[in-house]
RNA sequence: GGAAGGUUAGCUCAGCUGGGAGAGCACUUGCCUUACAAGCAAGGGGUCACAGGUUCGAGCCCUGUACUUUCCACCA
């Protein structure tokens, strides 16, 4: 039975081949099952061009130990995998790539152009899915989805249309952002704005009548072309007088209105404001208002457009740099100040972004967010952590409309057809051939796309067979815990809550695990203009995929940022040597068949202890995963792992497996293995490789550990005398290790040791262990000082005098300070103590464990202050 | 302008419902002790940002202050 293993854990020579082990046997798959119940997560779609990052690390590494943790408690735990079209992403790329070879779209034409992308997608669609698979993601790869395929396309045509009948999708014009570089519209959501230095120009607008002019301020020179009014605040007594008038807009000469509207504020800049409703969303309101004229001067790509009088054609950064020019030489620029102002910026392009009036589809919120709200604020769909619920209704009370009309040709198109003859809209579930009012043929469709997230927010239950009523639908839906970071609740995750709510009637899930996002070891995003980017795999060859998963977990709390640390990364690798190596121990040591544990009348004192600890540790990690606290249950098995089992049992089995006493070495055999059994369920889903990997090396039943059965917490398993007995030992073993160390008495040096106790007992049990782990020849119990001890070295615990043979290396002095220091610090404890249990109020309300626990402490440090004072008297006697 | 976080050991961070502060890395000392030097043993190191308050008891709860990060809004 006994293998030969390798030294040192290489993950290399085990992850590939464990992965293809649970795809072989079909370890991913999940079938409908009544016998259990559903556990459901959809994967939040990576960009099908994208390459794995070490956000979409921490994704998967969360989700996939819920879905491995709750598949080993027996539920049907299902996890649908899938990728995201990406449009504007995705067509950036291609058309980058048609660049090259001096082409644009435009060139290709639509349907040329959509072969490539297509093309494209079949190329390097699977990329990211086959770097998923490294990081161990337990996905049934078989159900695996795209947002474009043929049953997302049904599912986002039944909602376009519905929505459209409902009336909660129209067609209108409205200022919305435009990314001039992208040249489509984008909605709110994907402007991210940017604290920028630039200037506040005051322009002087002489008045029609001649009797002088007025003087706005603004940061943007190069729209005035589209100025239609000037505003002023009705109560501002500056210009009460000239509301009314008109004057003359310069460069242009055009006579404009003076109004008066709330909206200026007249202690900014001159109180005047230049109107342009074409290219501002509060001008644009104030010129509903006031029934100002709308022009627009710039033009899709960012030049002024042919209202722009000379201007028409320059860029607009070009054109504010001339109009300032001829402002300036007419004599008309006051004065420039210099201002820093926030822009707005595309999200993907990081461009400009222009407001600009233009005809887009809409979807009304407002009607929606009703109930997207409300499943949130009574709780049926919770945050975790929960200060991310006010992110979330905050956004959600205040939302605006969505557009989601993209001027993109890689996309869901809009089911909308014109018709030339009547004007009239048909929108309908299939391709239309004719208007539906006038029966005309002379209809086109709507040549733009839908914003990407409009699918991906159809995601939880287009996946499962919606709009039909699939019975994957009926068992899996609605799904349980979403998992994904903060950065893209508005995006996405209450797009998902309002489309679900809406569609199926149901919120798309109960939890949502929102984490941080991962940073390089200087704070900072990981970008790749700045080129900072660690990447996974490149973590995964050199550390593993085991020691990324818990590199992602640990030391680090729910919802907030990390950085990440190579070194870190390297401390996890070394857990799983670790347990490599102890796994390496129990086998070296084994010659069981079977993993049984043995009567509980065989059990020994170290056997209960271990087994009492590991009953305490499965309890506490199984009820923090229920809680999504998976880096404090992590932790817990990790402590268990290398402090109690490593550290201490495997040291305390040493005794019986090379002794002779057969029956004990069996009964430490077979601990042993179940505790390393156990072990290893616990630590599956965070580290799944290196588990599996041993698990298939050990005598085990069933065929996979990920098929094996979660650890349940037992009453019978608990071992309080033993476990406190037990301590009593080790503190005897830590005391005797210090003072030797205090020596400088290498191990090599072994020393009989004399335990003076009146537990004699309990110590007798733990001389094999003493002898072994203290270094010692040999260890004599007894109530009596031994024979010549004036002439040892000794420690001290609570329950023992220990006495050590080496004379010649104790320094009095130096004793005598320890000795003095110990005391003192055992009369504070005992000062605090009785303190507390003298203070009326405290025993009187503190809970029973609180009160019973102090006076515990209280005892052993008098036992142990006795102990001190006879030590000390002893030393004193000895100086003499 | 509004909101939410953060401030704990030299560094990065945990610390779950309030009951005598922990980890990893780094550091010091001694060890190749028949699982592991990617290791073992022992050790040093903290006014838990500051000021008040509640409580028998506060890193944790409340109020305020300072510094810092992020998100939302955007008065041209």
């Amino acid at each position: 039975m006994a293998r030969e293993l390798p030294k040192t854990y290489d993950p290399k020579q085990v992850e590939d081949r464990i992965y293809q082990f649970w795809m072989d046997k079909g370890c991913f798959k999940t079938q409908r099952d009544p016998e259990k119940k559903p556990f459901t997560i959809v994967m939040p779609p990576p960009n099908v061009t994208g390459q794995l990052h070490m956000g979409h690390a921490m994704d998967a590494a969360l989700q996939d130990i819920l879905i491995r943790f709750k598949r080993m408690q027996g539920y049907a735990a299902l996890w649908v995998p899938g990728v995201d079209h990406a449009g504007i992403a995705t067509q950036i790329k291609v058309e980058e790539e048609l660049r090259k070879e001096g082409l644009t779209r435009y060139d290709l034409g639509r349907e040329k152009f959509l072969e490539r992308v297509w093309d494209w997608k079949n190329r390097y669609g699977n990329r990211i899915v086959e770097q998923q698979k490294r990081l161990g993601a337990s996905c049934d790869w078989d159900r695996a989805r795209f947002t474009m395929d043929e049953g997302c396309s049904k599912a986002v045509r039944e909602v376009f249309v519905r929505l459209y009948e409902k009336g909660l999708i129209y067609k209108g014009s409205r200022i919305i952002n435009w990314c001039p570089h992208c040249t489509t519209a984008l909605s709110d959501a994907e402007v991210e704005y940017v604290e920028k230095p630039g200037h506040l120009w005051h322009m002087r607008y002489p008045l029609s009548d001649g009797s002088g002019y007025l003087v706005v301020a603004t940061t943007r020179p190069e729209t005035m072309m589209g100025d239609t009014g000037v505003a002023v605040n009705p109560n501002d007594a500056r210009y009460q007088h000239l509301v009314g008038k008109t004057c003359i807009l310069p460069l242009m000469n055009r006579e404009i209105p003076i109004v008066a509207d709330d909206y200026v504020e007249m202690d900014f800049g001159t109180g005047c404001v230049k109107m342009t409703p074409a290219h501002d969303p509060n001008d644009f309101e104030v010129g509903l208002r006031h029934n100002l004229e709308s022009i627009k001067v710039i033009a899709d790509n960012g030049t002024i457009n042919e209202n722009g009088g000379r201007y028409c054609g320059m860029d607009r950064y070009e054109a504010r740099k001339a109009v300032v020019a001829d402002l300036e030489a007419l004599g008309l620029l006051e004065k420039t100040e210099d201002y820093s102002h926030s822009v707005g910026t595309c999200y993907r392009c990081h461009n400009d972004v222009e407001p600009l009036i233009s005809a887009q589809w809409f979807v009304k919120m407002q009607p929606l967010a009703v109930e997207a709200l409300r499943v949130v604020k009574e709780g049926e769909t919770k945050f975790v952590p929960e200060r991310f619920t006010k992110t979330y209704t905050n956004w959600m009370e205040n939302v605006r409309d969505w557009c989601i009309s993209r001027q993109l040709w890689w996309g869901h198109q809009i089911p909308a057809w014109y018709c030339a003859d009547c004007g009239h809209v048909t929108v309908s579930r299939q391709d239309a051939v004719c208007c539906e009012k006038c029966g005309s043929t002379r209809i086109e469709r709507d040549p733009d796309v839908l914003d990407t997230w409009f699918s991906s927010a159809l995601w939880p239950f287009e996946i499962l067979g919606w709009p039909e009523k699939t019975p994957d639908l009926d068992y899996f839906y609605p799904t349980d815990v979403l998992v994904t970071g903060y950065d893209i609740i508005f995006f996405w995750v209450s797009r998902m809550i309002f489309s679900a709510c809406e569609h199926t009637g149901k919120p798309p899930f109960h939890t949502v695990l929102i984490h941080g996002l991962v940073r390089d070891d200087k704070g900072r995003k990981m970008s790749k203009s700045l080129g900072n980017g660690i990447d996974p795999l490149e973590m995964i060859e050199r550390y593993g995929s085991d020691a990324l998963r818990m590199n992602m977990i640990t030391d680090n709390s729910p919802g907030n940022d990390m950085r990440f640390y190579v070194e870190h990364c390297e401390a996890m690798r070394n857990f799983a040597n670790k347990l490599w190596n102890a796994s390496r121990y129990v086998m070296m040591n084994l010659d069981l068949e079977k993993n049984q544990l043995p009567a509980p009348e065989k059990l020994e004192i170290a056997d209960r202890w271990i087994l009492s600890k590991l009953n305490r540790t499965i309890r506490e990690s199984t009820e923090n995963l229920e809680k999504y606290e998976l880096g404090m249950a992590v932790r817990k098995v990790y402590d268990f792992i290398w402090d109690d089992y490593c550290d201490w049992y495997i040291e305390l089995t040493k005794a019986r497996l090379y002794g002779d006493n057969a029956e004990s070495k069996r009964t430490a055999q077979q601990v042993l293995l179940y505790v390393l059994d156990q072990i290893l369920r616990l630590m599956h889903p965070f580290m799944p490789f290196v588990t599996e990997e041993i698990w298939q090396a050990i005598p085990h039943e069933g065929e996979a550990l990920i098929l094996a059965k979660w650890p349940e917490y037992s009453e019978q398993m608990n071992y309080p005398t033993e476990e406190q007995h037990m301590e009593a030992i080790m503190l005897a073993i830590r005391t005797i290790r210090n003072r030797r160390s205090e020596m400088n008495v290498p191990p090599s040096r072994k020393a009989d040791l004399y335990v003076v106790t009146d537990k004699a007992e309990i110590f007798s049990e733990g001389v094999p262990f003493i002898t072994r782990l203290a270094y010692a020849e040999q260890v004599f119990v007894s109530e009596q000082e031994p024979e010549g001890h004036e002439d040892m070295a000794q420690a001290i615990t609570p329950d023992a005098k220990l006495y050590l043979p080496l004379a010649q290396l104790v320094d009095l002095e130096k004793e005598l300070a320890r000795v003095a220091k110990e005391t003192e610090n055992a009369q504070k404890e005992i000062a605090r103590a009785e303190a507390q249990l003298a203070n009326e109020k405290f025993v009187s309300r503190a809970p029973a464990n609180v009160i019973q626990a102090q006076r515990e402490k209280l005892e052993q440090n008098r036992k142990l202050l006795a102990q001190l004072a006879q030590s000390e008297e002893r030393l004193r006697r000895l100086k003499k």
